[in-house]
DNA sequence: AACCGCGCCTGCCTGC
DNA sequence: TGCAGGCAGGCGCGGT
């Protein structure tokens, strides 16, 4: 699944690729996944030139002059950059043709990935101001509804500002199980299923300890060990099980770091207890029952 | 605010 | 071997 290493890794690759570039004519086989609608894409996305890619949280934001389009990849969704005349990938959904021959596709198996056509903020607020711009009336609602949840978002725990003072402040007055905070995109933004079950096993605590009784060392910990397992993810380039590639199609190297996750039955490799499953969140958690404490 | 269950979607795994 | 049924899971939504 595409969480914050496996985003970055695709962000990074489509910094080199996209630069400059214009998107001049679009496919699609999955119309819906397109906001406002298919037809804004083709109508604003399509000749505009495209100045700089970034990531926030799970999300690309790929910038245009005065539009941002963004995609978010949900479980099984990724893009590849291919040169034109390359066969179709089986689960390839929608096909953004460049002006230099090359083909931005997103492949996405269980067609739960979105993208939305959206104002920069300026541009946003400039133009709710003014009556009068009917063709593009979607957009001021798409506009709306995305930067609601991007305003939303926890801070991004790579940044420098990601201090522990920082972490501190955001986890005050909150409570709950300890990873399903983990994957709270408005508490810290881009940890989900895989790399929560590793930081709880790093910083060897239970998945379903109470965040609001960790004692200040184990939020240290939890802060550094956060920290640690995401930017490995990112240097090795993303955890692929299943699904994820880079946009050459190239498998990351994470999964064989990966200690918890999907090794349920496997013996722990601090201690050889056998690993644990339990559901948190609704969300399948491997645990080490002798290394990871239970604070309760 | 926390927490639960559902729907979205489809490949893959299990069991008969 | 074939087919039905369950599972996985990010996220928004609605309900308690
Ligand atoms: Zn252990």
């Amino acid at each position: 699944m595409p969480e914050l290493p496996e985003v970055e890794t695709q962000t990074r690759d489509l910094q080199k690729s996209l630069l400059g570039r214009k998107v001049i004519r679009i496919w699609t086989d999955t119309p819906k996944a397109l906001h406002p609608s298919l037809r804004i894409f083709q109508t604003e996305l399509v000749g505009k030139k495209i100045v700089r890619v970034t990531r926030r949280a799970k999300y690309v934001l790929i910038e245009l002059e005065n539009l941002i389009w963004v995609t978010h990849f949900r479980m099984t969704g990724h893009f590849l950059v291919r040169q034109s005349g390359v066969p179709r990938e089986k689960f390839v959904r929608h096909i953004f043709y460049l002006d230099n021959g090359l083909e931005l596709r997103l492949e996405d198996i269980r067609k739960f990935g979105e993208m939305s056509l959206i104002y920069s903020k300026k541009q946003s607020r400039t133009l709710w101001e003014q009556p009068g711009s009917d063709p593009v009336f979607p957009i001021w609602r798409e506009s709306e509804q995305v930067w609601k949840k991007l305003n939303q978002l926890g801070p991004e725990p790579l940044d420098k500002g990601f201090t522990l003072l920082k972490f501190k402040t955001i986890l005050k007055g909150k409570k709950g199980s300890l990873k399903q905070k983990l994957m709270d995109q408005n508490l810290v933004a881009g940890i989900g299923n895989i790399y929560a079950d590793e930081i709880c096993f790093e910083s060897k605590l239970h998945p379903l300890s109470r965040l609001e009784k960790l004692s200040l060392t184990q939020i240290k910990k939890l802060h550094e060990v956060i920290r640690q397992v995401l930017k490995r993810g990112i240097q090795y380039r993303g955890t692929t099980i299943g699904e994820f590639v880079d946009t050459k199609g190239r498998p990351g190297g994470f999964q064989n770091l990966v200690q918890a996750y999907g090794r349920k039955g496997k013996p722990c490799l601090c201690c050889g207890t056998l690993l644990k499953r339990i559901v948190v969140g609704q969300r399948g958690t491997v645990f080490c029952p002798k290394c990871q404490k239970l604070v309760s």
